[in-house]
DNA sequence: GCAGTATATTCCTATTGACGCATGCATTTG
DNA sequence: CAAATGCATGCGTCAATAGGAATATACTGC
């Protein structure tokens, strides 16, 4: 992907913190995504869409799910901005991932 | 400064190429940058307001240039997804520094 | 005071982007 | 097959942004 296409993905707060989430590592389903921000469906597809677009996220289909999850193929130094972003430890995201969690240990899919 | 911020102003190639020139360390004036990428001074100097109003250029008036570098004040994941950014050989970014170079050389400033 | 240099700002236009609503569409389940 | 689930997309609107042209401002040297 474009350089100038990664920082356009994360300037944006929704999909900074939808990064945040899936660089947790695992692939994350659309809804998982969507609750764990606390955001519409469609809102949340779509930052998920514009992100597939420009090369930062992939999707894969399991059964009935969209898997999303970061590209594996970043350049390197795309992959050196985003390291840090991982560990990033704003209030909002630190919620998001406890929200994660919890929809986890739920098995929703 | 946010952190969307500061990835709001990589995410236009343009910026993207002037904090590139300012992450080699040495505060630049406008026209120094301007003659780097070869842009207009408008353009130039819109960018660099953008950049400043959002905290990642901090200026500096010295005699009747205005000298602008990275702000020094960022935030640590901030310094570490610019970090990998100052190295970045792209191929315009590498004629930049050839150009700012020759500039200084001629010492205009 | 006038010309030249260095830089910023205002006005205008065209494009991009964010968001909500409604809807489409595929798959699953009852 | 009908309803529910998971997700995407088209449309309309409004705000933000990029870029050019012209202009403003500040300072410096003649």
């Amino acid at each position: 992907m474009e350089l100038v296409a990664l920082y356009k993905c994360l300037g944006d707060s929704t999909r900074l913190r939808i990064a945040h989430l899936l660089l947790q590592g695992e692939p994350l389903c659309v809804r998982q995504i969507q609750e764990s921000i606390q955001e519409s469906q469609v809102k949340t597809s779509k930052h998920l869409a514009y992100m597939k677009k420009r090369g930062l996220a992939a999707v894969e289909r399991k059964a009935n799910w969209n898997f999303y999850r970061i590209a594996e193929d970043l350049d390197p130094v795309a992959s050196e901005s985003l390291a840090a972003l991982g560990d990033y430890a704003d209030p909002k995201m630190t919620s998001d991932l406890k929200r994660l969690k919890a929809l986890r240990s739920e098995e929703c899919c």
